[in-house]
DNA sequence: TGTACATCAGTGAACGCGCGTTCACTGATGTAC
DNA sequence: TGTACATCAGTGAACGCGCGTTCACTGATGTAC
């Protein structure tokens, strides 16, 4: 009872179900090159199977492309790690600095994936409907909130400091760095060094000036 | 020797050339959909002009967007008006308060229109090939660094504030509040009461506790 | 153990559709007489 | 002034292409005897 098998599965032996390698073939190439452009030809060809075979295993383009996009973050965020900063340990600019070159890190990677998808809000939809991975969407921001209040507890931040706020600037920080590059066709060129640094000392010591 | 003249043409008597016309058509099109999904096909009907005229006027579907792009560009800057912030007038923080609305109201309307074009790299090159609209692109950040340069002059900002960084933290907070409604399928909803207000105190006053 | 058959995931050519683009034709206007 | 013709921007049906999707067929495997 156990039939025919998918060529690519039998070579390449990675243990992974069709559903899985697809999915993951499809992660791989949002990867590699966003989801614009991406063609279930493109996926079927890279994962070497038949094109037809995706519509065994999933309902169609839109819900392979939203289990790839969540398969991406999840990927990016394991090989990044959990957010580079502990609540008294180090400066907290120093900390702030690593959260900021990190969320840098982790927008490069989601921008391209997300942005290919605004002419399919469906496949948007779906992804919004699968349980949230940590970092993504509102999930930064909301770790970044944590930490800040935890510093704010400890004493190393302001009292009237506002958490929300200062994290709603941070990872603003990180759509600056990153969307004005990916509309112009440069695509992941880095920041001008010291760039970041300047923004955190900025931040932590307002531009009021001192009374 | 004046042929043909094209029936939309005739009909609403706007004086303009069936070039301007079609630019016109589709920069309201850009304004109203986005750039996402937006066919040659949409704009000749909307146009009321034959699918095929517009290559009689421009070398594609490319030249046509990226000058309709530059259209709306230019539209959006019109109706918005100057960046309202006069250095020396009002308090600072007032001042940043409403760059930061404008600025809100700016990149609302100017993501859909960038964000639907990340497939087609030859129409953004196209776009900035073309002369730089002042608000756009890295416009507004720099109109925004030269009115806090003036007001660190005034001795309204901390002499050793970043104007550039804290002008870079502001865009910043317009992209953290406009990208996250586009990527979720939510267009163009209100920020939260008094979110904008917090932003701005705490980018005055920084985090770091009074020593 | 060996052979014939049934199963069904995988296969890939083919379908239908919408897109950007082309081009033979149309017809309002200016010119010649 | 009136009529026949030439011009060429505008027209829209048709083309070619690539896409997502379908479905008749294939063939490796398990089962029956």
């Amino acid at each position: 009872m156990s039939p025919r098998k998918a060529a690519a599965l039998r070579d390449g032996a990675d243990g992974l179900s069709l559903r899985d390698h697809l999915v993951a073939t499809a992660a791989r190439l949002i990867a590699e090159r966003g989801t614009a452009g991406l063609t279930v030809r493109d996926i079927a060809r890279e994962a070497r199977v038949a094109d037809g075979v995706l519509y065994n295993h999933f309902e169609g383009k839109e819900e392979l492309l939203a289990l790839a996009l969540h398969a991406h973050v999840r990927s990016v965020e394991r090989d990044l790690g959990p957010l580079p900063a502990v609540p008294g340990e180090n400066t907290v600019a120093d900390n702030l600095h690593a959260c900021l070159t990190y969320g840098l890190a982790l927008h490069t990677a989601f921008l391209p994936a997300f942005a290919g998808l605004i002419s399919q809000p469906e496949v948007l939809a779906r992804f919004h409907a699968l349980p949230n991975p940590l970092g993504s969407g509102r999930g930064l921001k909301t770790l970044l909130a944590d930490y800040l209040r935890a510093e704010q507890t400890l004493g190393r931040l302001s009292p009237v400091a506002d958490p929300e706020a200062a994290a709603a600037i941070i990872v603003g920080a990180c759509h600056e760095l990153v969307l004005p590059r990916l509309l112009q066709g440069a695509l992941l060129t880095e920041p001008p060094p010291g760039h970041t640094e300047t923004l955190i000392t900025t931040l932590m010591n307002g531009l009021a000036p001192s009374t």
